[in-house]
DNA sequence: ATAAGTGCAAACGATTTGCGACCGC
DNA sequence: GCGGTCGCAAATCGTTTGCACTTAT
């Protein structure tokens, strides 16, 4: 299904070009600051608004996990992602998605299973790096 | 490895009792209202910092996904959650733990890979009974 | 005595909301 | 002119923190 088409206003366009430029998977006050330079008079609520916006209409998706701030991604296909637990950043994991594990939890759960989302938590190369340099101490 | 078996307070005990006798993955403030009843004068920030106390030292666990408060699950084997995208519910999916795909994403990845969460996300058996009933209107 | 743990209230960060102004059809 | 959207400021929600007071050892 297409998207729905609606509304483009010029902050939604600039906000959804913005993020597809990155692959950063930013989060909404990370995505203000950036789009704050094309649109100096924009608010952050305005970012917010059409971030969901974006995400109900099926043009981003939303990578809301481990507590911390929301993160969004202008990629719409399935994919996993991997977190650094010691700088926050997080990544693509490129994994075939696993389709099977959905109906395999459907019959053990009962629920009607729309999807899933796998992320990987672990220590990213530069940590790692950064760690050894200052093991002792 | 055991537990370090250190303090152990009676609002910690009665926490982690409270914790483990329901299957419901509360979130701290769940925790807190319950754990009230016995505790008439436990504050909430030592419900947040016992269960952190709890988590840190291999005694529960914490589901931080969606955004949504973070909730509590008294049991520490591995093992994957689906979430009703209506009432936020959050109960246990028995499936076994993929232990392959760790690996798989170590190596496309160039992390160090310490784990990874499975969150299943739809409607449950509650919920999408409801919907039927209230479909016109 | 001392180190760890507590309750309270205030602070915090992320996000949402109410509202009057505004913009495009 | 009207509905959808915007910017702003205030409100909310979950969580954390500083601090003075207890409590177990």
């Amino acid at each position: 299904m297409l998207p729905p088409a609606k509304r483009i206003t010029h902050q939604r366009e600039i906000i959804l070009q913005k993020l597809r430029s990155v692959t950063s998977h930013p989060t909404a006050d990370e995505l203000y600051m950036t789009v704050k330079e094309h649109l100096p008079r924009i608010s952050i609520a305005t970012v917010y608004r059409n971030l969901e916006w974006l995400v109900a209409n099926g043009l981003a998706q939303k990578i809301e996990v481990s507590g911390r701030p929301k993160r969004f991604d202008g990629t719409v296909q399935p994919h996993y992602h991997v977190r650094c637990q010691m700088c926050g950043k997080v990544e693509d994991a490129v994994l075939a998605p696993l389709e099977d594990i959905n109906s395999r939890a459907e019959k053990y759960t009962g629920y009607t299973i729309c999807g899933h989302s796998i992320e990987f938590y672990g220590i990213c190369p530069a940590c790692s790096h950064d760690q050894k340099n200052s093991a002792h101490r």
